[in-house]
DNA sequence: TGCTAATATTTGCGTACTCAATAGTTGAGC
DNA sequence: GCTCAACTATTGAGTACGCAAATATTAGCA
């Protein structure tokens, strides 16, 4: 019988509900704030980053599902948003009839551009703010072991 | 010009994208698996564990929405889906008219007792798969410092 | 060349949320 | 005792997904 209160569960399962805790608090105000300022979700936000740092601003849908993490669909659908307002393009790929490619437009990049400098730096400052220069090294450094790409086996 | 990869977009960037990313694809098998194996969300299995840790296995809506951190229709419509199920149950109050209480019943109990075999032993195996004890505590500890209540002013 | 398996994307359907508006209840001040 | 602000809970409307099935297209292989 140990007393660590924090052990009653096993440090597993506490570092698992802190986990969930802290990405519900986080992302609701994130969510709400970039959809308030810029009416963009942390998604759309991520997208329009990852074209943004792509190879003339282009990727294939599968390769964004795979960097943001949402499945095809979940990509399709946000893309469809993308688009509607302008900040994204389609282009067909000449070899493979199949992929589409998604661009970013000139006014994609001036809108990522806008909602840069507030969310980077609402994000900068909620993290500073609660943790030292080491203790975010570590926390990245940990978080970045758990995404695992489905490995091996069956 | 840096040459340190990681820091291109700044440690609390690269932590927090790490963030994002763990979480959606830690929550997505979780949620599968729970899914699958007792037809319960991620939610469902934390508000059946609240309960049970409650006394009396009851608590208000409002103090549940706080500890899973859902909004209180959240909760509601959560909620509704394991009264329906069987599991649940409501209580009205006799000092407040206002507030209704979500108890735990018999069957919620077993249904909790054998949905947390499974999942606490995935939990469990996918943490300490990718971490040591020590870095396990240092995870948990900081990844509690994000949930802040709103605090002070405005 | 024709058949089959794999791949890229979209669509149908369902679910889990959020926010804003509502209804019912309580308590504080006059 | 009545009125109004504060609180609890629910409902309406809308969004952001996921999974599985459908649709194209390509590639491997006989």
């Amino acid at each position: 019988m140990s007393s660590q209160v924090t052990d009653l569960r096993g440090i597993e399962l506490e570092a698992w509900i802190n986990f969930l805790r802290a990405h519900a608090a986080v992302t609701r105000q994130f969510n709400a704030e970039l959809l308030a300022t810029h009416g963009l979700t942390i998604n759309d936000f991520d997208v329009l980053a990852q074209l943004s740092r792509a190879p003339e601003n282009a990727l294939k849908r599968v390769d964004l599902a795979e960097s943001v993490l949402l499945t095809p669909s979940g990509i399709t659908r946000l893309l469809k948003g993308l688009e509607e307002a302008g900040w994204v393009r389609n282009r067909p790929c000449a070899e493979d009839a199949r992929v589409t490619y998604a661009v970013l437009t000139p006014a994609g990049k001036r809108k990522l551009g806008e909602a840069r400098k507030t969310h980077v730096a609402s994000v900068r400052a909620l993290f500073s703010e609660r943790f030292e220069q080491d203790e975010l090294e570590t926390l990245a450094s940990l978080l970045e072991r758990l995404p695992l790409r489905d490995s091996s086996c069956d």
